[in-house]
DNA sequence: CATATACTGTTTAGTTACTATACAATATAA
DNA sequence: TTATATTGTATAGTAACTAAACAGTATATG
């Protein structure tokens, strides 16, 4: 088989370890991937208000309503009055939504690179090289 | 940073772009992701019966029955009396459900292959080769 | 062999995470 | 000023799951 193919196929198993990985690390935390992501989401854009985590997930702003009770509740996530809009409502993280979410990362980390522990250090640039040719 | 925190990152991130590839796909064949896994595993394990599949998603027997209902009614897989034990069933794939999971598989491949129109046939000779020690 | 135990699949009631819709409050455009 | 759009919430309904109970079948054990 050629080369094309024998990459896209490998790249499809690293997602689906990846992902068995991601919703093995999460129930632990007692979290959904969809609360992490938001988490994760918010952490890059502090700014953002409830509508903002709609469009970047595709949810309806009723699902986001639920989403936010959900990560309120648990004090990941605090909705603050937005400083120019009265309608809209800031996000913010908390600090224990900030170690939840460093910690899950760390674990899901820790994970991914016990597939590396046969690499050499010269592999591993080799492949850190081609991987950073990656439109991703 | 170290090469071993760069490629793991760069797995994320692969992991992530081809989970949204996957999740874009889908909805366009009206299947959802435990329906076409299911379909793959049959594939893969022709003798399977009702059981194998929760053990294989860790699925309760009771949620099995309704997704073999489903995927029954859209005639994708069928139940068939086993062979040997009367309390099982047989699930097969039927043929619209063995060219809809190969429609699927490909448009999802040449999705995964548009992230590699950039490398040079040597380039993915090496990152074949590389992605060959992977422990999966 | 007989019967207790385990296994397989189904049914049903309840849960969770979503959508669609309607609504209220606020902001923007005409 | 007033019509229209935006933002968030509430509510009813849906899809996909679990837990538990059940029926039928297979297996283990005395």
């Amino acid at each position: 088989m050629e080369d094309l193919q024998l990459v896209t196929t490998k790249f499809r198993e690293i997602k689906n370890e990846l992902s068995n990985y991601f919703t093995q690390v999460l129930p632990q935390y007692e979290v959904t991937p969809i609360m992490m992501y938001t988490i994760q989401f918010l952490r890059k854009n502090p700014d953002s208000i409830a509508v903002d985590i709609a469009n970047e997930f595709g949810l309806t702003r009723g699902a986001v309503t639920q989403l936010l009770d959900k990560l309120e509740q648990d004090d990941l996530v605090q909705r603050k009055p937005h400083p120019v809009s009265r309608r809209s409502l800031l996000i913010q993280v908390t600090d224990k939504g900030t170690r939840l979410s460093d910690s899950i990362l760390n674990e899901y980390n820790n994970k991914i690179e016990r597939l590396l522990v046969n690499y050499t250090a010269e592999e591993l640039r080799s492949l850190r090289l081609l991987l950073d040719k990656l439109p991703i």
